[in-house]
DNA sequence: GATGAATGAGGTTTCATTCAT
DNA sequence: TATGAATGAAACCTCATTCAT
């Protein structure tokens, strides 16, 4: 389950990632994941002082924020139905991919340091904008209809994360994969009709 | 801060909701359940066998979903925008009367014993389904294009609730109630002009 | 070792006596402290929020200081030589029967909680004011030379105190009562030619 | 902080010093001793391979009984009170200049290993004696009344030194100058007069 | 001679829960 | 119904010390 090249440092750092996300911040024991890490407990406190700079880093490593950004560029010169089901589909895969990081974001968010709480904050607010620079471009061209830019990234991105949160965090993906498929159609659907001209 | 007309259980019950809600489900202690509710920790567990059941009651007591429900009957009357008008408006309200539920629900939901997790599951398909049964029976009259209706359902409660989220339960509603309503207008015109025909 | 009839507070204050003044602060272990009571460690935990609390509670408990200061009316009517000679003896065997406590005080007192210590200067301060008093009535019936009273106690009690510190506490009384007595009675003569007329 | 000059093992002895007159022996962690020393944890260990002979080198390195043997020699030649005199500001100077020792000595001194506790002993006892041998000759030369000598030496000794502690370590000092020489002067006239014919 | 990395044992404290009244 | 007193298990974290380089 550890590969042998990690370094302790990963090694711990990865084990956290899984136990925070499968028991929570508060439920999961530094025993437990020093144990999980195949180290000593101490060798964990050695690498992170306390629990929660150990939940710092894990938010630092993991965090997926430029993969997200790095989806826009490249929908630029497409049709914009085809943009915002690239978007979409995009999306949700790198949701999908950090499942385990979404659920630790999710869960406990109002008992955790501050300092993980901005970190939060400026991840979601910078996703707004970046979706935003896109909408507002594409307003600019005459392709969609005034509409405050930032707060149709925040519709789209609604849509999506409340679906994939009912759907992979609560009902763990109990419907099939053409279901899936074509909820998400129904959305892009909906938010294209809804934003165009 | 405890009326002195409540009984002992409801004492409980709101001293449980308000730390939960607050502190998370493990974050909160029964013994800070009980100092807060003026008892000793062990009436608590005469109450309440185990913290969870303790829990499961709080679910219980404090569900608002027959009141989401209740919304829908009156709006069937209405023109279609000032219909999902006034059920954003008042789903949105009750999410905020309700926020503390919400943010129990919210947190560690995954960590929580099997019937806790069906309850709200539960809750939410009712919640889509009843927006559902609204959708069908506006399209049977011909005023809506054809789309799934429960997907539409996702769709408008996916942009409100993550909304919703973001603004209190992460944000701790910072922005002005100006700028909370033009987001929900916008929101609105973006489904509307979504789902007609 | 533990009598029956001492409540579950007195018999975890008496462990606390015992072992920080075998060990010290910080040697003595709350475990240790609660298995020597017969207690499970949480219930020291219970009766004690903190370790320092639980210090706090013994050196209240054990003061002594009355003790010292009852001595004093006893001697008022006697010749000095007798005065001296009982106060000096009574306040050794005070020292004594206290010497558990002795040992805390005496301790790691520079590491102990802010409370701690300014109980034990409020201890001294109040003792060399009574020894005080006594001297200055012996002044103002002239049977004492101008000295100022309060350094007259304070050389007085460094002398015992010096000496019993050194004899129980660091030699372990090894030397015999002969020898105790016959030093004691040396230093009762040094100071009375030291402060007669 | 640390002069450059210092070998590695000079530093580590210094900081150990500083330390454990500030935090007790227990109070004092050996990571912490090696931070303030600016070495390695190990380093340590290297050169004192267990705390307790660190402890032991401590004692060693900064024992000051040579210096206060050093002040007899010199009042031979000079009248009682002045000899007195002379030996009791010594010897507090010392007491000052040394006062991190002092602590550490007084400190958990029974929770220290046999070596040290020996050691401090013969400190003591040496001290005594030393002192002892300058009454005794002054009894021969008949300036002094007859007293058992190693007797007055503890008594003049145990003054000051309790003195001394209650001041400095206790009350830290808070008393102005004046005072402190008029405490001193006192406990000087009362023991000569006290052993004088 | 010096060190980065690791550790077993143990520290204080908090947890949900039970017992006896 | 309500409680004061007690608890085993486990929480996070620190200790002095060792290993391998």
């Amino acid at each position: 389950m550890i590969s042998e090249t990690l370094s302790t440092k990963e090694k711990i750092l990865e084990s956290a990632l899984r136990l925070f996300s499968q028991k929570g911040y508060l439920g999961a024991a530094t025993r437990e994941i020093a144990r999980d890490a195949g180290v000593a407990e101490v060798t964990l406190f050695r690498h992170f002082p306390t629990k929660e700079r150990l939940l710092e880093a894990v938010f630092h490593k993991y965090s997926f924020l430029p993969e997200l950004k790095n989806i826009l560029p490249e929908v630029s010169n497409l049709e914009y139905k085809e943009a915002i089901s690239l978007i979409v589909k995009s999306f949700l895969n790198s949701l999908f991919l950090h499942r385990n990081m979404i659920k630790i974001m999710k869960s406990e968010m109002f008992t955790y340091p501050e300092q993980v709480i901005a970190f939060y904050q400026t991840f979601l607010d910078e996703l707004y904008k970046t979706l935003a620079a896109y909408f507002e471009n594409m307003q600019q061209k005459g392709h969609l209809r005034d509409f405050e830019p930032k707060l149709g990234g925040r519709a789209l991105l609604g849509m999506i994360f409340s679906f994939f949160e009912v759907e992979e965090l609560i009902f763990n993906k109990q419907g099939s994969q053409k279901d899936y498929d074509k909820a998400i159609n129904e959305f892009i659907e909906i938010f294209i009709r809804g934003t165009q001209k």
